[in-house]
DNA sequence: CGTCCACGTCTAC
DNA sequence: TAGACCTGGACGG
């Protein structure tokens, strides 16, 4: 989920169900997570939130009370502490009764409420992570959707950064000029422009403006205009975007934001809205390449010039050794035995803690290049019916598969929602 | 069962 | 510029 709106979203998430919710007591922290443990605990405190790029900020209160002035008890906080996280790939805010704690739930807020309720910090792959008394992590740049004058001026005065010699489609990760742009908005963004994802981003960029002139124009509604080729294949042609690229990065990641919960609550674990909004990442019969970081870019047509050279040989990799596989990684699945009875504790599996040593890549590089020509596949298939993902599914060049941002999982819409 | 893939950083050679 | 760090879902055999 995580990428600027989700985060913001998870922000929005978190006011609207802690407002008016007391905490009370330590803040909790999973036995396997290696963030820092948040030393703060309160009597009585709120939570509140904020976002900023690809960060999310909790903002704990202490209410007042008598005790407050009579010098609270030993260790309990009179003052506000800021805790800062990062998502990671996985992570995300949940509000639920103590009883259906998310599994994962790796940092924990504890409400005063009867059927005690709790705000978790959730993140199953653990790559995310907090800062307690935290500020914004100084090396990322301004929000790209909340502070998008000085997002502006950052990227434009910083041009000559080295930063910039590289292809666009890489520079839109870099979190010091477009916090808050991750791999699906890079995809969306660029598509939208037309602008091959491996052309150097100084080309790109220079010549915009720190002033966005645009800015008050009025958002002319892109129009989809079908028509007909001569070897009858059908084509969509979006018409103009309104903006420049820096635009974009405002106004996409804003249009996800608008789309609401959808996009983040996972109670509706319901991405619908989301894919539907989709219209280059994991995208059927959009093409995809490896960038010089192993990560997936999906775009439209021309690759740009600087493109992987498909140097990586994936293949070459070969086999990593066999010889340490002895992962312990007792891997009890949570039988879900109801032994109500008592005992909880060591009830709770825990995440293994082994230290075991070598497992592959998370983003490995892959089988590449498949060239294939347009022929087949006139992407029209409205007939659908039971159709199910049954496309061709090859990986490393030319089409989508399943999951992805925000658990795009199942089959991929083939037609565009406004394509007739 | 095993392999591949995933919305992102981090640090170490 | 590679790995490392993780879990889990989709798929293939």
């Amino acid at each position: 989920m995580p990428e600027g709106p989700e985060l913001h979203l998870a922000s929005l998430y978190v006011n609207k169900m802690c407002n008016g919710v007391v905490f009370t007591g330590p803040v909790r922290k999973s036995e396997v997570s290696k963030s820092p443990d948040v030393p703060f605990t309160c009597e009585a405190y709120r939570i509140t939130a904020t976002s900023r790029g690809k960060e999310v900020k909790l903002t704990l209160t202490p209410m007042k009370s008598d005790d407050t002035k009579r010098k609270a008890k030993k260790g309990q906080a009179d003052q506000p502490m800021d805790v800062v996280f990062r998502f990671g790939m996985s992570g995300y805010f949940r509000f639920t009764t103590e009883d259906e704690l998310p599994k994962h739930a790796h940092l924990r807020f504890y409400s005063t409420e009867k059927p005690c309720r709790v705000l978790s910090f959730v993140d199953a792959r653990r790559f995310g992570s907090w800062q307690h008394s935290g500020t914004w992590q100084p090396s990322r740049g301004p929000c790209i959707m909340f502070e998008y004058k000085s997002f502006r001026e950052n990227v434009v005065s910083h041009l000559s950064d080295r930063a910039f010699d590289r292809p666009i489609c890489e520079v839109l990760l870099n979190q010091k000029y477009f916090n808050g742009i991750g791999n699906y908005l890079r995809a969306e963004i660029l598509f939208r422009l037309n602008i091959p994802p491996f052309v150097a981003a100084r080309t790109v960029l220079e010549g915009l403006e720190s002033e966005d002139f645009c800015e008050n124009e009025k958002p002319v509604k892109n129009e989809i205009a079908d028509t007909k080729t001569s070897d009858g294949t059908e084509h969509k042609r979006v018409k103009e975007e309104t903006g420049d690229l820096l635009r974009l990065c405002h106004t996409v990641p804003l249009e996800v934001v608008s789309l609401g919960g959808k996009g983040y609550d996972p109670e509706k674990a319901d991405y619908s809205d989301f894919q539907a909004w989709l219209q280059c990442y994991y995208v059927d019969g959009m093409k995809s390449v490896r960038d010089h970081n192993g990560r997936t870019m999906w775009f439209k047509g021309d690759p740009g010039p600087m493109a992987p050279k498909d140097s990586k040989s994936p293949k070459a990799k070969k086999r990593t050794k066999k010889e340490d596989d002895h992962d312990y990684t007792d891997k009890k699945k949570v039988a879900k035995s109801r032994s109500a009875s008592s005992a909880k504790k060591k009830a709770v599996k825990q995440e293994a803690v082994t230290k075991t040593p070598k497992r592959e890549k998370d983003a490995r590089p892959k089988e590449a290049k498949s060239k294939r020509g347009k022929t087949d596949k006139p992407l029209k298939v409205n007939t659908a019916r039971h159709e199910k993902r049954s496309t061709a599914r090859r990986r490393g060049s030319s089409n989508a598969g399943p999951t992805a941002a925000g658990g795009l999982r199942r089959s991929r819409r083939v037609t565009r929602p406004n394509g007739k």
